[in-house]
DNA sequence: ACGTGTGAAGTCTTTCACAGCG
DNA sequence: CGCTGTGAAAGACTTCACACGT
């Protein structure tokens, strides 16, 4: 299995994923990078450029099997198997990701939560019981799991994210307001909504004025004061 | 003002924002390139030149001011003002959205909830009412708001993006887990958990061996069956 | 004809390496 | 001296354009 796939394209083909299965749900057989670039937000080269990573899938004339390109994702993304996950932190971000079903649905499993605070701990959450934070590493390692989310307070996600790489964990899905650092052989994916807004503002013009949203010439001579 | 910035770069200031925040609140004046990019997870050599297309903010042989850059990614990215921002679905996901506090103390206020289930609609949610989505379009456009965040299932994306855009909105976090098509005007940002996770599954090996973990020929010897 | 797979070209982004300034 | 800002080089990624198979 060859290395060196560049990263962007791994973060893409989860969201070809996501179209075929939608395609296949809707009964779609065969598809066409066209149409499967149209569905991802990408071009047409793109997805066969991605595709090609990994093998000849296509068929000339025709496009791609929805079927066999699911199988193939699934594949290359070890998605044919099922997933042990731990979540650490059960403040109200913690909740949430407890109760957002797709988690559950693609087959990563949320098999422990823990918290530091004792408030919290041995309460109930969506069918799991909280757990102390110490118990963390002894339970990732004896159970082999690979996978954990994050959704401490950024003053904490250093020594957590340290303790979970002591602990065996490969993959950190960080919600923490805050970068991690950790080893090479450790791969991280970090959400912030926050970090994504303030992106977007950048795009966005400093000042409206309110109730005018296009001046164009042809209203120039309306008085459009409130 | 210069166009054409990198939207790589846009993605990264804010998380140079992040971090200078945090030394601000240590109480720490002076930073360099070298210990931003490592409180940022990147290379000083990319800082420097991602501050270098907005301008000349270090002094040489010292390094930045930490309050001079924060007011000048302030300025950049468009948060010397607060935003007003519209919620579209009030499911467990839209909910979470709503009780999460960061947007609000980072300047971005949720001014409605939108859902189209009557079950929903006059709900009280953390301060706010869910209103019926056939108000949306006509308070976008009076109140100015550019900001949309979209929690809706998949098969409502598309119909709830096109009327945000028709209704005066630019800019986009998308939380449902479909593509969705906007003019070129119009930004969105996608945040999908569950694509996180399968791009970070693919780094990982696809069968673990349990109870097992580093095969060291210096542990031969020793049995670790719990 | 149609649509894939891919060399080659083009563009974008990162990194090197160092001049220059405080 | 230390650290910025940046040309130039390198590297990564995307797009063009078309040969080829069906």
């Amino acid at each position: 299995m060859q290395r060196d796939i560049p990263e962007v394209v791994i973060k893409r083909l989860p969201i070809y994923y996501r179209s075929l299965q939608q395609m296949a749900q809707m009964g779609k057989d065969v598809v066409s990078s066209q149409e499967l670039a149209k569905s991802a937000g990408v071009t047409a080269t793109q997805v066969r450029r991605d595709l090609s990573y990994f093998g000849e899938f296509g068929k000339q004339g025709k496009g791609y099997s929805v079927e066999l390109l699911l199988s193939e994702l699934r594949r290359i993304l070890n998605l044919d198997r099922d997933w042990d996950v731990v979540l650490v932190g059960a403040g109200s971000l913690g909740r949430a990701v407890t109760r957002y079903p797709r988690l559950e649905q693609h087959g990563f499993h949320i098999r422990h939560v823990y918290d530091h605070n004792p408030n919290r701990i041995n309460t109930r959450l969506n069918g799991l019981v909280v757990e102390d934070v110490s118990l963390m590493s002894e339970q990732i390692s004896r159970e082999g799991i690979r996978i954990a989310i994050i959704a401490v307070p950024p003053s904490s996600a250093q020594e957590v994210a340290d303790e979970l790489v002591r602990s065996g964990i490969k993959a950190i899905l960080n919600y923490a307001p805050a970068t991690i650092q950790v080893p090479d052989d450790v791969r991280v994916y970090d959400i912030d909504p926050v970090a994504a807004m303030q992106s977007l503002t950048y795009y966005l013009e400093p000042y409206e004025s309110r109730r005018k949203r296009k001046l164009s010439s042809a209203s120039d001579r309306i008085d459009i004061t409130s």
